[in-house]
DNA sequence: GCACAATTTGAACAACTGGTAGAAACATAC
DNA sequence: GTATGTTTCTACCAGTTGTTCAAATTGTGC
């Protein structure tokens, strides 16, 4: 009954346990890197499916040691979602709250949420997919925040469509849900090392999206290739 | 004192466990009600997080009983891709063998991978979630038909650039990627209850991308509504 | 060297995990 | 009724989980 103890526990999933014998230097610690670790093993794994153990074992460190810097698994992840929500939130309202005509908010505003989803993927890929596992009001708060955000772009839309610049015959939130998604699926694709800069893949999107709710194509849309 | 108080971290665990000793009638289990409340499950809480201790307690039964019906938790995962797949792949295919206009076929092809996103969106989202979890030949079969797939859209995109339907300024890969993604993530957000049917919203979407893709200026307006 | 705070360890814990075995309940045919 | 095969239940195993905590280690100023 009494439980022998687990002397070998290495991080029993699929990195190979190497025991950090030979360097037995204390590894420092520190909520940044905590959270940076985590969130890439919660990207590829799933919260649920990630153990503290596996986030101690890619530091280099002990479990008990996270408990110094952090307050438990659920405070993890609370920290991947203000990281992501920081990078994110105050570069769009300030290109929404600028008088620029609203096809170029919209570039603008695509350009900024690809640059997020692109360059910090494993935390887009949490953030849009761990919300379950957070609870009380920081929960809410994150819904709260996450429509405000998504409203932006909704309004960007529907000032496009008053100036007569987008077709109005496409429901705006519709148009700013498939143009989100477009975006933040990239989070699951996208590499770094691959033949387009996330600069190059927003403006095609844009392109893409654009030239779409475009309703007269005459003056010269595809062709024009110069900044306003 | 071990007074370690076992706090319920858990967000959305569902009520507390109280076996059903009330209604003590047995419940008829089946490969496809397991298949279908694990989909649920998963897709609600991910499946790291869900225990068939869940799974069972939702079916009204037991964990045993599960094992009479499918081998190991990863089975139930299998099961899930495979449902999505074979409902996605032949009506693709058949779109993409057919000798429509390469517009034609794109909107047809939107129609489909939206209803299907729409009408499976619990299955769809650990679909696109949860290929971490599945190991061995079948997790290799899934990444590889998953790229047959998303290779449909991006020759039908290649045909309508050499047909002329298309700009070809953009790359039909990347033009591929992000109509799957605001199609794929139609799974999150929405609701059969919504303001629109997922015929309209693919016609929406179909609107978007595709007189963004065209080069000439009159895009045949009111087209839509395909059957199944 | 000493004192004192900051940090990490390693073991312990209770709860829970996927999975198994056998007994029990059920259905159907005779 | 008995016999037989199908389906579900209960109880259990061995291992893992998040979390706590005293003791050990390190860093820093004197």
């Amino acid at each position: 009954m009494s439980g022998s103890a687990p002397q070998d526990t290495a991080a029993t999933k699929k990195t190979t346990r190497s025991n950090r014998s030979k360097e037995t230097q204390r590894v420092r610690l520190s909520q940044k890197a905590i959270v940076a670790a985590a969130a890439d093993l919660f990207a590829r794994n799933g919260f649920g499916a990630t153990s503290l153990d596996d986030i101690a074992y890619q530091l280099g460190a002990t479990k008990g040691a996270l408990y110094y810097h952090i307050k438990n698994k659920e405070d993890i992840l609370r920290h991947i979602y203000l990281m992501v929500l920081t990078a994110s939130e105050e570069p769009l309202a300030e290109i929404a709250r600028s008088n620029a005509p609203a096809d170029e908010k919209l570039s603008r505003a695509i350009a900024h949420h690809v640059s997020v989803a692109a360059s910090r993927s494993p935390a887009m890929m949490v953030f849009y997919r761990e919300h379950p596992h957070l609870s009380g009001p920081f929960a809410r708060e994150i819904v709260e925040r996450k429509k405000v955000y998504e409203r932006y772009f909704e309004q960007i839309i529907e000032e496009g469509q008053a100036a007569g610049v987008f077709s109005p015959t496409i429901d705006a939130k519709i148009a700013a849900f498939g143009l989100l998604g477009m975006c933040n699926w990239l989070s699951q694709w996208y590499q770094s090392s691959g033949p387009y800069t996330h600069q190059q893949i927003a403006a095609m999107f844009a392109q893409m999206v654009e030239g779409g709710l475009a309703p007269t194509p005459s003056p010269s849309p595809a062709k024009a290739g110069d900044g306003s």
